[in-house]
DNA sequence: TTGAAAGCGGTACCAG
DNA sequence: CTGGTACCGCTTTCAA
């Protein structure tokens, strides 16, 4: 392999010029940087990450912790990685690929020896034993996901409060007045997984702002625990007519399960999906959706580390506002129902 | 952060001492060690990743590819990837992820950097146009999956050919003549995805050796893609007593839909999933399934590239023979049927 | 606008 | 069994 050295001997040069070339950080003629450039090209040099980390105390590279359990919806936790995966490499950064079963181990382990210029970390719950970690570490770190305390980390997230206000007043509008909300499993509860919660919190408050009637249940995503849960609410909430569904892996039995009992969407009740899109889009019919924007989330959890990193100014919570698109499986309440 | 230095100073050695500690590579006295190893506790010492890179030319990195396209199967994607996670940390070595879609590039980039020790690629396309690349690298690299051309290269994977031979051999035992599989959508087949044309030779294979009338039949893994495929099932091969579904997606949807048009399973028809075992396990009736294990995989995947790293020899090879675990979808054709 | 050279923090060879 | 030290390849300060 080429070094810096090689190159500088081709292009005549020394091998500090040659870096300034590299990183543009004094000027170069541009015949020089031509002849360097030429004998980069021609030796295929590229630097060696160890040796410029070790200079330059960068590393170029990204932590991305990622839950390992399957509970958790695959799909979208794969969408959250590729989009950091993607938006790593437009800021010139890799991503070293991580579990949470690491623990906080883990965390120590990359960026005690340096692997790392700062990391991510998905799935976080209330009381993060991690976090604590995190606070300590010289690598500064981005939270997907917001704690019980996020002081002195920077959290980027779906607003999942406004996310459920949003979906009652689309509901509210069209004249909806008992709703039910489908949630994720019991199991995503007890784990503490604020999004969950944050969701229940923004059904509940929105509700009363709204004056609605609202019950809402958790629902295991199985045949059985899908049943159970309709007929909860059937029995809960008699005549409703319309369900928030925040629990992905159900969504397409809970449609089945009310084509089953005879009621149409939306005709016969409204649907409202919290989901990515492509979900949303791919259902027997097409639904109406308050997005989970998985790549721009993933996108601004990059964007924020690069502010970090860069010393710039940030917003130490932000979370992004939903938005609600209206499709197939929402309607206005039928006058006589109403 | 303390260096080899610090270290050294703090136990009264030198630093060749402390490293030679840490890599075990000569025999230090009890005495010696012990003081190194308490200044190493004392002063939190962890060794800088990109000097060890620059001087040892290891970086205890392992690249792993990964398709970034949802077409294909997410959750078994995930759980490859977090299987070479895991075993990589088991050989002390981390995971740099990198998606399908930078293409060559990105295996150049991570390689001719020097980032990584060897490369592990997910979803070989029949002639994937990287492989050439990865030949000409310096680290070896293994594939998950089986291109046209192997040479030079080293591939692990679930034998789909046996596995199909094997879903036949167990139903014809059971007594069915007429099967059918299921495959996965038209995309797949048409990329070239070398796993779903292995099975498909396996299938016709078997089905001749087996003397069975059979037919296949691509899937598109939505519920008119499910309805489609089992009409002309049912056109084409009338009688049929038994299914081979490699469609993970679609698996939910057929049973529903033999449900609906009336069929019972296996008391009706006997069902045979392709699929990872957790996946056969969760459908409303426990799958007789031949297991796809991604588990079993990625850890060989691994470990098959930490030989080439030690230079100990290895099968170019590598394809894992099948499971048939018999669950409750599949039983005996009955008597008055046959 | 460019060059020289001192590190960055380990590893492993050469000595003893 | 241990120490001294020349690198590994690049960045960046100091000088010119």
């Amino acid at each position: 392999m080429a070094t810096i050295n090689d190159v500088a001997r081709a292009a005549g040069v020394s091998p500090s010029t040659v870096s300034y070339v590299l990183s543009g950080r004094r000027p170069i003629s541009a015949q020089t940087r031509e002849r360097v450039q030429a004998a980069i090209a021609e030796l295929g040099f590229h630097p060696h990450a160890g040796a410029r980390a070790l200079a330059s105390s960068r590393t170029n590279v990204l932590a991305l912790v990622v839950p390992l359990r399957t509970d958790v919806n695959v799909p979208v936790i794969m969408q959250f990685a590729t989009a950091v995966v993607t938006a790593s490499r437009t800021h010139n950064h890799d991503v070293l690929l991580l579990t949470k079963d690491e623990g906080t181990a883990g965390l120590e382990r990359v960026a005690h020896s340096t692997m790392v210029d700062a990391l991510i970390v998905m799935d976080v719950e209330r009381d993060d034993v991690r976090i604590q970690a995190l606070r300590r570490l010289k690598q500064p770190s981005v939270l997907i996901g917001l704690p019980a305390d996020p002081a002195g980390i920077v959290c980027v997230d779906l607003d999942f409060e406004a996310a459920a206000a949003e979906a009652l007043r689309h509901l509210a509008w069209h004249g909806h007045r008992k709703v039910a909300l489908v949630g994720p499993s019991p199991a995503v509860y007890k784990r503490g997984t604020t999004y969950a919660e944050r969701f229940l919190t923004g059904f509940t408050i929105g509700s009363a702002e709204l004056g609605l009637e609202t019950m809402t249940h958790p629902c295991e995503p199985d045949r059985e625990g899908v049943r159970a849960c309709l007929a909860d609410v059937d029995a809960q909430l008699p005549g409703v007519t319309a369900l928030v569904v925040h629990n992905e892996e159900a969504l397409r039995m809970v449609l089945e399960e009310l084509q089953a009992s005879g009621r149409r969407v939306p005709a016969d009740i409204s649907v409202v999906a919290v989901c990515p899109r492509d979900v949303a889009l791919n259902m027997p019919l097409p639904l109406t959706s308050v997005d989970i924007p998985a790549h721009d989330v993933g996108g601004l959890a990059v964007a924020t580390a690069m502010k970090l990193l860069d010393g710039r100014p940030t917003e130490k919570v932000r979370l992004l506002p939903p938005t609600l698109v209206e499709r197939g499986s929402t309607a206005p309440l039928a006058p006589t129902a109403g």
